[in-house]
DNA sequence: GAAATAGTGTCTATCAGACATTATGGC
DNA sequence: GCCATAATGTCTGATAGACACTATTTC
């Protein structure tokens, strides 16, 4: 507040040299669950730098194409997965001058909750594949900083497992509470306790039951649930932590 | 996972045109305490669009002379402010065609938190000014989306106070315990519960105790406390709404 | 002593976590 | 019947919220 009365803000151009703009891209960080692990999709490099390597999906963003960067976001997770109407959110935005060799860049990240049910057989593994979550990242190398995003990705999937129902996007619109469970269980790495666990849901009033059934191999059928609301956001009062044993 | 094979992922080229790259900027929402009040840092535009409204500080980023995002950020925050190391925090990124009637605009928006006593006398109070938060917002129309950015900026304020210690930064390095109170309630708009308050401090083992104390005009002086560690992240295990009266 | 504010003590309704028990299917 | 899993019931230690009470200063 002390230096310059001069600067007028946010004012901005005319007369700025484009090639001075920093690229700006965005990055899709697009989670499923799949044979029982947390899974990301990743695609193979076909271009130096880090040609070969595995990346997060992604790519410029181009005004001409997209309104806007959710839109630019969406378009591409479509692109990538057929998924239509994923649960999407912002992630982050890292830019600086030694991220890409290529220059100064810019990058806004999503992250992406879908089904697996919901996506289309891919055509060629040897260019896109699922590859699960272990720890904080993957256990292959990953060009540029790609892998400290994913452990950004990681543990906002994790925190907000704490405290919200965003799970329910990861499995089909039809569901049984044990599977609910399962797919906590797996991202938080941690058992947890099944009278607490149906306990919460039941007081976030989040699901609604389907008078049918679902069997499975052995035991008792469990009953199918139906997310009430896909907009609503439902927050627990408490961290889902402490219903671990 | 169907469509093009063809897509290289991240794979980015020279071969772009560079005049169809967005603009991208960096903002700030610089949150105070002044006068018993929450307080936003505006400036006003000098040019046009927008001539002579209220706006967010930010600008340009200058690849020559930022070597990443949060640098730009902190170094447009000591210009204004002169505060060196303040609580700093990236909010979102907002870009779309249509947020600039320029053409496509991207901005990574910050969030600051810094004591009043630190702030340096202003120059000039026609063009930058303190203005308190009244609701989700300013009384006054802001440019751009800015209002937008404002509200969200406001929410995340508050949210993040319901399970951290952040509301500290917005003190000087010693305060007392009532002094800490009162930040809580002015931000969170509700009165606090003096004895769950403290037994909640306490619990976060986050302040230590200074031998000397604080007189007040009246009653009984206040210990006065310093924040252990600036660095560390303390969570609360619940959210403290829960000890609104 | 009165007023004002800082700080402590205590009671209680609530509830997370643990674990036992019952329910319902297949074989 | 047995096994496997789903679903419900019950007990208890911990604690948030409420509020009364004590402490220490100024006037």
């Amino acid at each position: 507040m002390n230096r310059l009365a001069s600067e007028p803000g946010a004012a901005q151009l005319p007369p700025v040299n484009p090639a001075e703009k920093p690229s700006f891209s965005v990055d899709l960080v697009i989670f499923t669950t799949y044979e029982d692990c947390l899974q990301v999709l990743l695609v193979k490099r076909a271009e130096a730098p880090f040609k070969g390597r595995w990346a997060l999906p992604g790519g410029l963003l181009e005004p001409g194409r997209d309104d806007a960067i959710e839109g630019c976001a969406l378009r591409r997770l479509v692109e990538k997965t057929g998924v239509e109407a994923p649960y999407l959110e912002q992630l982050k935005t890292y830019g600086s001058c030694d991220r890409d060799p290529r220059g100064w860049t810019a990058t806004t990240v999503y992250f992406a909750l879908i089904a697996s049910e919901l996506v289309r057989p891919r055509a060629n593994q040897e260019t896109v594949r699922w590859t699960p979550i272990q720890g904080e990242g993957v256990s292959c190398e990953l060009a540029f900083d790609h892998a400290r995003i994913l452990a950004d990705a990681v543990e906002r999937l994790r925190s907000k497992l704490e405290y919200t129902h965003i799970a329910v996007h990861l499995l089909p619109k039809e569901f049984t509470l044990p599977e609910l469970q399962r797919i906590y269980e797996m991202i938080l790495q941690q058992p947890l306790d099944k009278s607490s666990f149906r306990r919460r849901v039941a007081q976030a009033d989040m699901l609604e039951e389907i008078p049918g059934k679902l069997r499975d191999g052995s035991g008792r059928p469990a009953q199918v649930y139906r997310f009430r609301d896909y907009d609503r956001r439902t927050f627990f009062p408490r961290s889902i932590s402490r219903y671990a044993r």
